[in-house]
DNA sequence: GACTGTTAGG
């Protein structure tokens, strides 16, 4: 039992500094990882209705659904409430002096339009309109908190032919969906509004390379920071710490974010702590543990002492090369340097011990930080859960799922994609319909994960009918599939045995402009290999070589299977051969 | 007035 439950110890984790010691603190008892035989799992239901499961996934979570129109409305409900009793509150406030008496009457008349009627209302009025400054209106939106009428009045600005936007306009509406953190909304808004034309400032080129950045739009940041370079703009030391976390989120940008150092040196710009943690946390991404533990001593110096960000990306980083010793030796140094570790440094440190398979060792911590006075949150008992989940105890799990609220945490929807990928495991479907509900009633919505997760679901015997109606109920509810999607997709059939399917979709995924993985490769073999279909193959891997794509062993294993199954003797000698090549050189 | 670190599947 125990040697299963520690299967994945990195082996050069078996020695660490912390042992497989008991924890002398005794876990409370819905922590336990208890020598007690776990009760029988409830078998698996032999079907999945579909017709129970979506409705839960699909009711709420379109961009523009009616949980969302509601809450606008209920908005503007109260809006014009404050506009028919307290309507003077607003004109009093000093702040909407500026505002001339025609430009305060149509604020009054767009403040009190529902918000899918005032693109009409702003068309209908437009000589009213152009005859204002249109820019003291949009800060007035602005001053009233409205930011979603400010954008519809900017939006209209920027279509209609005969106004004319200006610096102040784009620097106004970027500021403020940079403060509501409408980053998708903000990128999404200079696709059709030409930035070229105008020149902002500093600060608000910084708010929008920053909605850029956490949008994973990177490509359009660095045309954006190229952009703000030839117009002559100096970037700010914020500037820089969004470009390298651009750099960092990208990968593989070693180069660009040493020359972006560079650059800062020449402009004696100090690295604060936000460069150091993301420089830090870039390197972790790429597993450059050596370089982020250089980079680490070159930034102490007598102006700069790094704080608990900086020494929270560290651990990371060891954290995620299973490097327990180095790990617990970051720790060590913040506490001499009297670095209090917070809620993060201990998530990060049960996280690293649970990816070691020190899964009871994980959880103990949780009283670790109880007696350091340090709250768990919804994170530390995420990973706990997922903790109990990889080491087979789904009814722990389950039940500190269903304590968390009484521990006076919310579950998310990271919670939520753990607890349903381990039920979808072991199939035990009555539970994730109930998951599914009180994630519903949670409010909590699920994204791509969570519906990759009830794709993978249908890999199951006789659901392979399911997949393309998940598929389109995802669309229809504004999720857009990714690459992960397909390959979920394309192993859902393999396992069903279904290879005509599986390849239909390899070719939807092409179409669709995604570029195969390994992994799409590997599922499409796995359904190939089944049928025994030798020809189709061996296409697929003349496919791999034709795209640069490395088959490793499990490859050459199906293609290995597919020769068997067809008793296809002479092929089976050379795979077998090339499967002993793949297995000797590591490499992809 | 802007910027950083933790958790989910494959």
């Amino acid at each position: 039992m125990e040697g299963a439950i520690f299967i994945n110890i990195p082996s050069a984790t078996l020695q660490p500094a912390k042992p497989r010691k008991r924890i002398t603190t005794e876990p409370p008892q819905h922590l336990k990882f208890g020598p007690h035989l776990p009760p029988p799992p409830p078998p698996p239901s032999t079907s999945l209705s579909l017709d129970s499961l979506l409705p839960l996934l699909t009711h709420h979570n379109s961009p523009s659904s009616s949980s969302t129109s509601t809450a606008t409305a209920n908005r503007s409900q109260q809006r014009l409430l404050v506009i028919d009793g307290a309507y003077t509150t607003l004109f009093n406030d000093p702040r909407l002096g500026f505002l001339s008496s025609k430009a305060g009457s149509l604020l009054c008349c767009i403040l009190s339009q529902p918000l899918p009627t005032l693109p009409s209302f702003l068309h209908s009025s437009r000589l009213e309109i152009v005859a204002i400054d249109t820019v003291s209106l949009l800060k007035a939106l602005d001053i009233a908190g409205d930011w979603e009428r400010a954008l519809i009045f900017f939006q209209w600005l920027a279509a209609d032919a005969r106004s004319k936007l200006s610096a102040p306009a784009i620097e106004l509406i970027v500021r403020a969906l940079g403060r509501e953190s409408q980053h998708t909304l903000a990128s999404k808004l200079f696709d059709s509004v030409l930035l070229d034309d105008y020149l902002i400032d500093i600060r608000a080129y910084t708010t929008l390379l920053h909605a850029y950045a956490r949008s994973g739009k990177y490509k359009r940041a660095v045309e954006l920071f190229r952009q703000i370079k030839i117009k002559g703009l100096t970037p700010t030391i914020v500037t820089y710490n969004v470009m390298l976390d651009v750099y960092g989120k990208m990968g593989g940008s070693r180069t660009h974010i040493l020359g972006l150092l560079n650059e800062m040196r020449d402009r004696r710009l100090e690295c604060d702590e936000f460069t150091s943690s993301t420089v830090i946390a870039a390197c972790g991404r790429d597993g450059l543990v050596d370089e982020a533990l250089e980079f680490f001593q070159q930034l102490k110096s007598p102006t700069f002492s790094p704080g608990i960000v900086t020494y929270n990306a560290l651990l990371q980083v060891f954290a995620k090369a299973g490097n327990l010793p180095l790990a617990l030796r970051v720790i060590k140094e913040m506490e001499d340097n009297s670095c209090i570790p917070d809620a993060v440094t201990y998530n990060e440190l049960v996280a690293t011990y649970v990816r070691a398979g020190f899964y009871e060792e994980g959880a103990s911590l949780l009283d670790t930080m109880a007696i350091k006075g340090i709250t768990p949150n919804t994170v530390t008992y995420t990973i706990v859960i997922g903790g109990y989940g990889k080491a087979g105890k789904e009814n722990e799990a389950l039940s500190l799922f269903w304590r968390l609220k009484e521990l006076g945490c919310v579950p998310n929807v990271f919670t939520y994609n753990t607890v349903l990928g381990m039920l979808a495991k072991k199939s035990r479907t009555k539970e994730i319909l109930e998951i599914l509900l009180q994630m519903r009633s949670d409010g909590c919505v699920p994204n791509r994960i969570t519906w990759n997760t009830i794709l993978a679901l249908c890999g199951k015997r006789g659901m392979e009918k399911y997949v393309s109606r998940v598929l389109a109920e995802m669309k229809n509810c504004g999720v857009e599939p990714d690459r992960d999607t397909f390959n979920t997709m394309i192993s859902a059939y393999g396992r069903c045995g279904s290879g005509a399917r599986a390849l239909k979709l390899y070719h939807e995924m092409n179409e669709a402009g995604f570029h195969p993985s390994l992994s799409s490769y590997n599922a499409l073999l796995n359904a190939i290999a089944r049928k025994g279909d030798w020809h189709a193959a061996e296409s697929v891997l003349k496919d791999m070589n034709s795209k640069e794509c490395k088959p490793n062993e499990l490859s050459y294993s199906l293609l290995l299977q597919s020769y068997a199954q067809a008793r296809h003797l002479e092929g089976s000698k050379l795979s077998k051969l090339k499967f002993m090549q793949a297995r000797s050189s590591p490499a992809g």
